[in-house]
DNA sequence: ATATCCCTTGGAGTGCACTCTAAGTCAAGG
DNA sequence: CCTTGACTTAGAGTGCACTCCAAGGGATAT
């Protein structure tokens, strides 16, 4: 699979991809013969972890950690492990910071209807 | 209240402080004899929206624009709702992105629980 | 053969939201 | 009187994650 295709089927940039690859957050992509990229099976599937996790805002230094420890192997299982245990706890961070904008936010709403109501009424007076 | 104190109660810098002042985030603070800020209540109650809704992820640009209509008085309740409605749409989106994160990682750790105990096991033999 | 198009590279530029620096002012304490 | 420490300003610098650019290579279509 060449360079676009994968860009639009994960609705990446090729320039992003390029840029992964670049520091080291994907492996050296194969090549053909004309020196053009041909991502195997294996990369599909890392770009496809590294979007969703990306997507919950998990940090290229957080992930590009966890991709070379992959390289490295078993060895590895229990400082991977780590590493998602962390990010997962930070993610839920996240997510109840957002639960109580979203709760501010549901509030003020609710609230602007009153007065858009109170606003109309006090018009027709 | 001084910068300072409002910087401490809030976990906010002040540096940050004068910055959402500097682009029209807060409104023009009043000032001491000295030229010193002085917070008032109003300050205040604006600081701790603006930091909820930073913290839900909320942008600079998105709060500006609120707070300029909230300036510009009831004629634009509509308007700041519908800011507001906007915003919680997004914040919404990406709690979802967030928690598909979440679960893809719960899935993954629980994986590695499995393979640390089968490599434990492998081990032992 | 010439145009088109996608690919390549290294490196520069962007946008967001701060964060820091330098140089200076002012009030209070020793 | 002098030092200390918090405050002031304009403007420069930072970190993250891309995103774009210029210059060039190679396969395909007319």
């Amino acid at each position: 699979m060449k360079i676009a295709e994968v860009a639009q089927q994960f609705d990446i940039s090729s320039d992003t991809l390029r840029y992964y690859e670049r520091i080291g957050l994907l492996r050296p992509v194969a090549r053909n013969a004309s020196g053009i990229r041909e991502y195997g099976e294996s990369d599909l599937a890392r770009i496809e972890f590294i979007k969703c996790l990306r997507g919950a805002g998990v940090s290229i230094e957080a992930l590009t950690a966890y991709m070379r420890l992959l390289d490295e192997g078993d060895g590895t299982l229990a400082e991977r492990k780590a590493i998602l245990e962390q990010q997962r706890g930070l993610i839920q961070q996240r997510i109840d910071e957002m639960q109580a904008g979203l709760a501010r936010l549901d509030y003020k709403i609710a609230h602007y209807e009153d007065l858009i109501v109170a606003t109309e009424q006090k018009m027709q007076q």
